[in-house]
DNA sequence: GCGACGATGGGCT
DNA sequence: GCCCATCGTCGCA
């Protein structure tokens, strides 16, 4: 079942620790493509010095001040596009960062994808999942909890996979951002 | 206008 | 483990 609007405007930092274990499903040409959401990163607020809304509203965060269950995806280093998710109300700049993927459906293509490189690491990190789910600016600001979605988040009657739990730590890459931020322990990752 | 640098990943040692 | 490509965004002049 897709997840509604309501799920995504709680605190982010919930919704980070919820996703876990959820799943994750693109529609596209090529077909359909879905994993298990294993590791995610919670953003929030101009305060976090983490978040790019630390800037402000700006023409690339202005996503994150709108409507919970969006889109936020940007474009980083030159090459890599990262997939978030807006959370909170509007106005509230928030959004969780989606890491980690466990590919159950559509193996085929991420296979092609990620040019058949090991099962592994298909899916383990940001932009490796865009990659896959072929995501990138084009699907910036696009509304995952309206009917016929083509990419949304749904939750598992029975999971395929067993979790044991959700353990937590600093988010990665913040190499220059100060403490407090730096250290928050708002990286989610499952315990498989 | 312009320079610094990043919520990374792939290739090489 | 280390290096660095590659370019949009932001901050500052």
């Amino acid at each position: 079942m897709q997840l509604t609007r309501s799920f995504f405007a709680r605190d982010t930092l919930f919704v980070a620790r919820e996703l876990i274990g959820k799943r994750l499903v693109k529609i596209d040409a090529q077909g359909r493509i879905a994993g298990i959401i294993v590791e995610t990163e919670a953003y929030r607020g101009e305060d976090d010095l983490g978040c790019h809304a630390r800037a402000g509203l700006t023409n690339r965060t202005k996503v994150m001040y709108s409507l919970a269950g969006y889109s936020y995806i940007y474009f980083t280093y030159g090459k890599h596009w990262l997939f978030n998710i807006v959370t909170e109300s509007i106005g509230y700049p928030a959004a969780v960062l989606i890491r980690g993927l466990l590919i159950t459906e559509g193996g085929q293509i991420v296979a092609e994808r990620r040019n058949y490189l090991p099962q592994d690491h298909w899916t383990d990190g940001p932009a490796k999942i865009c990659q896959a789910l072929d995501l990138s600016g084009i699907h910036n600001g696009y509304d995952l909890c309206k009917n016929g979605a083509v990419i949304f988040v749904e939750h598992f009657e029975q999971s395929p996979v067993k979790l044991l739990g959700v353990t937590t730590s600093p988010r990665i890459g913040l190499n220059s951002v100060p403490e407090p931020w730096k250290s928050m322990p708002w990286r989610f990752v499952a315990q498989i």
